[in-house]
DNA sequence: GCAAAAGTGTTTACTCTACACCCATGA
DNA sequence: TCATGGGTGTAGAGTAAACACTTTTGC
């Protein structure tokens, strides 16, 4: 019917949190084209996986990394995208925990390392597009859906949620207000644990109920910051 | 490099609306698979076209609509999504104003036609969760952006607006509130040109001013309803 | 006992909601 | 003059924003 020669790929973007840093995962490609720069990992889709099957397969081979979230971001089909020929890739937008952070290098990637979203290198091929939408993507969705705690252990203080939201919104937060509403949101459980940062008076440690979350949500309580 | 044998092709949900009725248009397929059964328009990506020039190209090619907005939607990938092979389709979203609505049948599609979203069809491969989500999309997005505009014609009364939010939201709006709203957001420009639909008072037009919408937006202005 | 971070309520401004009558036209 | 849809304001409730002191711990 057609003689198509497209091929599929997928790209990860990756973020992880930690101490009021958002850092993005990025590897460094060992093979032309764009040998020896950064870029999104990813890779090409095999024919019987599927789209999020090879995503999380990339992420394994190229850098080790156990993904905690995951959701499709959008599809980057420009011809000219990619020096190789007309490759159409499927963009994907991950979240990690802290204690995920070990990574390792192999397979396509010569080096694997977290940036701060700040401080980022040149990137290969559309990638800098890519990743524009993903910050924003994630900019925009912790103020209407509580993605923001799977970028936090599973147990944490307020303060580090607090710290997240003012990261990530880029402006300050009232601290008796926003404890107000997420409270008011009753998707944490509060932990009869304690956790001490040296200083200071030890904070209370909370929990995000995510069944509890989706109850909410099918009765139609929204989550909004 | 590998053997990928992955086709990409694009389908497109295209939205109408007139006389609180949404429709979505929908083509009936001339050849197997499900050969005489409705299918979402759409078919394979070129070489070198864009992805939403195929879009379009495939909406020209099968039912001769000209598209007044258009969105990628989301990616389906599922390895068994078509019985032909392995296809991975990227969905777009699409709206037409009323003056838009003829359409005839050609190359791929037997028959076109206008489906009441209440009342449709079976549908074709996964079509009917694309469709899901495209509506769940259109519902969405309304709330937080100003599409409803492009489902009306260039100039409309208020209470088309209106009308148009009711059958979406599926539930009723109060009119001060909602006028008081919208005519808020200022970017809405009354024209000094009356509408008379048979009985009752003739109502004032007004036209979305697309380029002061863009500039309120930078500015940080939101538009929610 | 002091430095450092955690925890907590109240008042005020603003936004959203509910609600009913008059207006302009065609038949 | 009546039927039909268009157009308009205000009061009360609810939500969001501003704001400062006390508590608990480590040193």
């Amino acid at each position: 019917m057609n003689k198509q020669s497209i091929k599929l790929s997928v790209d990860a973007v990756v973020f992880g949190y930690e101490e009021g840093i958002i850092s993005v995962l990025l590897i460094k490609r060992k093979y032309e084209p764009f040998k020896g720069k950064w870029a999104i990992p990813g890779g090409f889709v095999l024919n019987d996986e599927t789209l999020e099957c090879a995503v999380e397969r990339e992420l394994q081979e190229e850098t080790g990394i156990k993904i905690n979230y995951l959701e499709q971001l959008y599809s980057f089909g420009d011809p000219e995208r990619d020096p190789r020929g007309r490759i159409v890739s499927i963009a994907y937008f991950g979240l990690v925990r802290p204690n995920a952070f070990k990574i390792f290098a192999s397979t396509d990637a010569s080096e694997v390392e977290w940036f701060n979203i700040k401080e980022l290198p040149e990137l290969s091929f559309d990638h800098e597009n890519i990743l524009d939408l993903a910050i924003k993507r994630l900019q925009g969705k912790i103020t209407y859906e509580p993605i923001g705690f799977e970028l936090l252990d599973k147990k944490f203080p307020f303060s580090d949620l607090e710290k997240l939201y003012v990261t990530l919104l880029g402006r300050d937060i009232d601290r008796r207000n926003f404890r107000k509403k997420i409270i008011s949101f009753n998707v944490l459980d509060e932990l009869n644990e304690k956790v001490s940062k040296g200083s200071g008076r030890p904070a209370n440690l909370f929990q995000f109920n995510k069944k509890r979350y989706f109850q909410l949500k099918k009765e139609g309580i929204i989550f909004e910051i």
